[in-house]
DNA sequence: ATGGGTACCTGTCTGC
DNA sequence: TGCAGACAGGTACCCA
């Protein structure tokens, strides 16, 4: 389900509810990818101060327990492939899938994940201990002024893999997921079989401008709702709309016709038009 | 160092 | 209708 824009627009959708609640109860359901980290009651009394995005991550920042030697810290949160987040005023019973709740003054913050790919962590600070290895090797923010084609260029010239799996890697840069990788080359007029290492600087330029675009657009519309994305609301995303060649094999290219192709690259399919996108 | 494969887990859809 | 198999938006880890 989700990828930067989903995350993104989660994170939207949560931070005014969630800044400055205080927390009041835990409750885990089923294991999800790692344990916690710390006792579920080392988190009771605490704040949250703030709630921020590395890549695909959530970092809900937690104030100091006053008395409390434990430090500030906070919670790392991935979604996995099938996590969403909801905020309730009233706590409702938790279903099948409901795996973490964290209760507040103001509601419960609810994670619901089925496949149960999806984590939270408690870590002394986002560059600390569990969080810090896991945000560790992330690429660049795509959504940030650090991104530009000659970065990008300069960090794919001596890589040989193919770019679409380049991309989805997430070391050159994050947040771009299975659906954003193809539409992304599909708008850049790249074949997603190039190997990175031939793509010229203005293609580069091209790719990072249409990965920039293609994420910009999915965060304006709520998000990307190929299965059932629901924001932190209920509110539902409508990228679907729009997709160039995600999930469209067959259909006819918006731009020239010719069928779209599916392949698989790294167990991943990959979606893309052998006419419009170029080795 | 790089890149490929595997693993985690469960739901949904397709075809026999 | 039942069942097996493919597939699903992610990513850490192990190995060549």
């Amino acid at each position: 389900m989700p990828e930067l824009p989903e995350v993104e627009v989660t994170r939207l959708s949560l931070i005014e509810r969630v800044r400055g609640a205080r927390i009041e109860g835990v409750r885990i359901g089923k294991p999800l990818r790692w344990p916690l980290g710390c006792p579920p009651e080392s988190l009771l009394g605490r704040r949250v101060l703030d709630l921020t995005r590395r890549g695909k991550y959530l970092w809900f920042a937690l104030d100091p327990r006053s008395g409390d030697d434990a430090g500030a810290g906070g919670l790392l949160m991935h979604l996995g492939m099938s996590g969403s987040l909801s905020f309730s005023a009233q706590a409702t019973p938790p279903g099948p899938w409901d795996h973490f709740d964290l209760s507040t003054d103001r509601g419960v913050l609810r994670l619901t994940d089925p496949r149960r790919f999806g984590a939270v962590v408690w870590s002394c600070g986002p560059h600390e201990g569990a969080a810090g290895k896991l945000l560790a090797g992330l690429g660049v923010e795509p959504l940030e002024a650090g991104f530009t084609g000659a970065l990008l260029h300069e960090r794919l010239r001596r890589r040989r893999l193919a770019i679409k799996t380049a991309l989805l890697a997430g070391d050159v840069v994050v947040g771009v997921g299975n659906i954003y990788a193809s539409e992304a080359l599909f708008i850049a007029g790249i074949d997603p079989r190039t190997r990175c290492s031939r793509l010229s600087a203005a293609r580069c330029e091209r790719l990072a401008e249409a990965i920039r675009g293609v994420l910009t657009r999915a965060v304006q519309a709520g998000g990307s709702t190929l299965r059932d994305f629901r924001d932190a609301h209920g509110a539902s995303g409508a990228f679907q709309l729009e997709a160039g060649v995600y999930g469209r094999e067959g259909l006819p290219c918006g731009r020239c016709a010719a069928p779209v192709r599916r392949i698989v690259q790294a167990q991943r399919s990959t979606w893309f038009c052998a006419q419009c996108q170029r080795r």
